[in-house]
DNA sequence: GTATAATATGACCGCCAGTCAGTAAGTGAC
DNA sequence: GTCACTTACTGACTGGCGGTCATATTATAC
């Protein structure tokens, strides 16, 4: 009975259409302009149908979320692994560049992560996405924190607990690029995104150096 | 005619009244949650009154940022004005302090200034209201680009541009404040908000300071 | 070919931000 | 006091949308 599977793969690939379709819809006109008809309408699938496979319009954004949240991985994973013979602040440099590339390559995705840990969507998903979400960017965190880890070792570093720089690193960059990614607060600021980045990174960085250096 | 100053009294009073109760609804049950219908009920007026003195249910909210605004302003001055015998780290330092615990004094309106950024508030309000409030914020960053700028002067800290050190630390401190927000990321991280915030101050001041010291 | 299960549909519901025709209260003139 | 007029307020109503469910359609099994 070979159909059943058949079955389970027609299942997933109409799945993978209407989160197509939302990606496209939510991307092109906002979670909150889009409706769900208009994912359905682009999915070609009754608002009816959108509901058998997500249960809210906030559980589709939340695997939309999720997607991104694996391509950032992807990214900051390939960045991780291809520089082992550098020193680990230039790695932890080339990390943060890949997290800067990211959210101007990908702006959407990027937006939707920052406005994860905010209001309703923690409200309106289920517990097990929500936590599945918290735990893919503790495992980008994990790439920071073992940098740090092998920074300290190698001497590089000055601090205790590079579980916590790494959070602190972490935190900096999520504040600089919301800060910057409004076009009227870098006007008043009159700064860009890139030499706000870079000052920031060169500023934290310092402070993480051993004395010595 | 002194009635006419009577009458602006009077619709300044109902305006306050609505702000009022906009707040404790908003407050208490949170923004999505909250109804214009549950403030007009608590303000003893109908809703359309209410669309006769705010343009919608986000400008309301717009309001209340404001008054946020102007509350952590106040003490931000405050602490400015206090200490202008300390170093300028230990200013920042008091700076710093005083936001986070304008953050746990105030959760609500913080919670409104994270938020602004944000996606439809900035699309929902009118452009003038917006420009205020962005205007409001940078008055605080100016703060910690004064001390900063006093801290180079006197040697104390090694860096060309005191602006763009001061938005770094600024956003730093966002970063962290939201971050740690969660209560999972807290658990995730197993660190509280205090520490982390410590650490991360110590982190960018550290990196701040003259290599001398 | 028929019984059964799996999928899909779209009219419908409840909720809510925002509107507007209508009402009430206040004001000034005489 | 009353009339004409302005200002302030009201709440029933509208349109739009997320979400549901009784019904229809299609596939499968025997």
């Amino acid at each position: 009975m070979a159909t059943n599977e058949r079955r389970a793969r027609e299942k997933a690939r109409r799945r993978q259409e209407i989160l197509q379709a939302a990606r496209e819809v939510f991307f092109e006109r906002g979670f909150h302009q889009a409706t769900v008809d208009d994912v359905a309408f682009r999915a070609e699938v009754s608002k009816g149908t959108i509901y058998l496979y997500f249960e809210s319009k906030e559980s589709i954004l939340a695997h939309l979320l999720l997607e991104g949240l694996a391509l950032l991985l992807a990214q900051l994973n390939e960045a991780y692994a291809a520089h082992q013979s550098l020193s680990a602040e230039e790695r932890l440099w080339r990390l943060a560049r890949t997290y800067l590339d990211f959210s101007q390559t990908h702006p959407n995705y990027f937006r939707l992560m920052m406005a994860f840990d905010r209001g309703r969507f923690r409200e309106q998903i289920s517990a097990e996405l929500y936590e599945q979400i918290l735990q893919q960017s503790i495992r980008a965190l994990d790439l920071v924190t073992q940098t740090v880890r092998q920074g300290i070792q190698a001497g590089e570093f000055a601090c205790d607990d590079p579980k916590m720089s790494a959070g602190a690193l972490w935190a900096t960059l999520n504040g600089v690029l919301v800060l910057m990614a409004n076009p009227l607060r870098r006007q008043m600021l009159s700064v860009e995104l890139e030499p706000m980045f870079e000052a920031t990174m060169a500023l934290v960085l310092r402070g993480l150096r051993r004395a010595a250096n």
